[in-house]
DNA sequence: ATACAGGCTTCTGTATACAGAACTCAATCC
DNA sequence: GGATTGAGTTCTGTATACAGAAGCCTGTAT
């Protein structure tokens, strides 16, 4: 009996899903979206009672936040949410681009043909979302297609910094700059084609190139239109 | 007279300096240097009465010594000491290894004449303590020139990563590995002429050697004297 | 009118109290 | 004898209470 149920029922029935983590989901929610703004002082016990919980949890999701970049914790003042600046927005896409080289060098040399196979579903899924201008989809098919990638590139460390870099990258640059279009998704099927030749100085290389261009188009659409958020 | 002050006297006479922080060093600390050994249990209560705290301070540290990776908060059972495992090892030295090369070719762009002067010498203490045999300094030492190049590097966001990911390797190779030697200060040298030379390519690509170097060092270490800790 | 001082309010930081879940161990039943 | 079930214990997760610091506002004196 017990190994009948470990094949089959082997998530337990609901994960108690402690309140901190239910906070902190819902702050980093309202501060991606725009809810609470850049520089915002957040009281604690405003954020309890508007979540209907106490303070301890807020106060256990703002420490994680901070260490996160989310918010600033000034000491015996509180949390005030994080405003990026132009640098700092320039490191983060740096640094990402050498991330994600990394990422598609290790993919390549780990990639199965089924992980090919799926790599091709996903930019299939972009290539449609492009066609049918649906720039939320286009997003969406963006970030499967990376993460997917890193997934395959089989280093936990290395994910979950770029996990956490590209957040903030999309944290930042959504309001201000659409997503790239067509000769993205061209070089993303170069990007794959190197990983399925198994070739990772090529597949290196094309992302190395891929994230530079969208560094440059993010730096453009900048410099033209900076405040019309 | 404020002008004056504010030239002066600018830090506040002292920063309260939350408990939370306090505790969070601490436990770093025990955890180092190998006093709470990897898969202990760590009792709140315990820890708060044995530093003399309350056990908030205690959860709060606890929070955030788990998302900096050094101990595992499985819900409500409370804080096991992480256990590296060899491959999250591996993934560490891999990481480290493209953002100390992207650290490299940042510092070899920015470097002022006066930060090659201050690299010679942090140079020439490691060579000293080379001489002297005095690991300790060693250690201090690399890691006071790695530093510094990434201070050269100007990018925060990078600053943070290294010093998580050092860190951490640190903490699993330091009980089984010696520090390489004099090699490793000449790849020094090449690096900090590459830097010098204000040429991104060939200190990147130094470091990068360097890294790798190190990686196998520590990996026929492991596979030489594995269980000798 | 302006600058300063004092009290007041508000919020954080810390401690304590309480409820619920997980582990332990012993007693019981097959 | 072995497995299982149940009570008891321990620890986490959450809520509440209290103390201290920082900011604000008002009143007063120059």
């Amino acid at each position: 009996m017990r190994e009948a149920l470990t094949a089959a029922a082997t998530r337990r029935v609901t994960r108690p899903a402690p309140l901190r983590q239910a906070v902190y989901d819902a702050l980093t929610e309202l501060i991606v979206s725009g809810t609470l703004k850049p520089g915002q002082h957040l009281v604690e016990a405003e954020l309890a009672e508007h979540l209907g919980v106490s303070r301890q949890p807020v106060r256990e999701a703002l420490q994680r936040l901070q260490t996160d970049g989310w918010v600033d914790l000034r000491p015996a003042q509180g949390a005030f949410v994080h405003s990026p600046t132009e640098e700092e927005a320039g490191q983060l896409l740096g640094v990402r681009a050498v991330l994600e080289t990394y990422s598609a060098q290790l993919a390549a040399k780990n990639a199965k043909p089924e992980d090919v196979e799926r790599l091709w579903e996903l930019h299939q899924e972009g290539v449609d979302a492009l066609a049918a201008s649906d720039n939320e989809r286009l997003v969406a098919a963006n970030t499967a297609l990376h993460t997917f990638i890193t997934s395959v590139a089989a280093n936990a460390v290395l994910a979950e910094l770029i996990a956490g870099v590209g957040q903030k990258v999309r944290w930042y640059y959504t309001p201000i700059a659409r997503p790239r279009g067509k000769e993205a998704w061209n070089e993303h099927a170069q990007l794959i084609r190197a990983i399925a030749k198994g070739d990772p100085d090529r597949a290196g290389e094309v992302m190395r190139k891929h994230t530079e261009r969208t560094t440059g188009f993010y730096a453009r659409q900048l410099a033209s239109g900076a405040n019309q958020a």
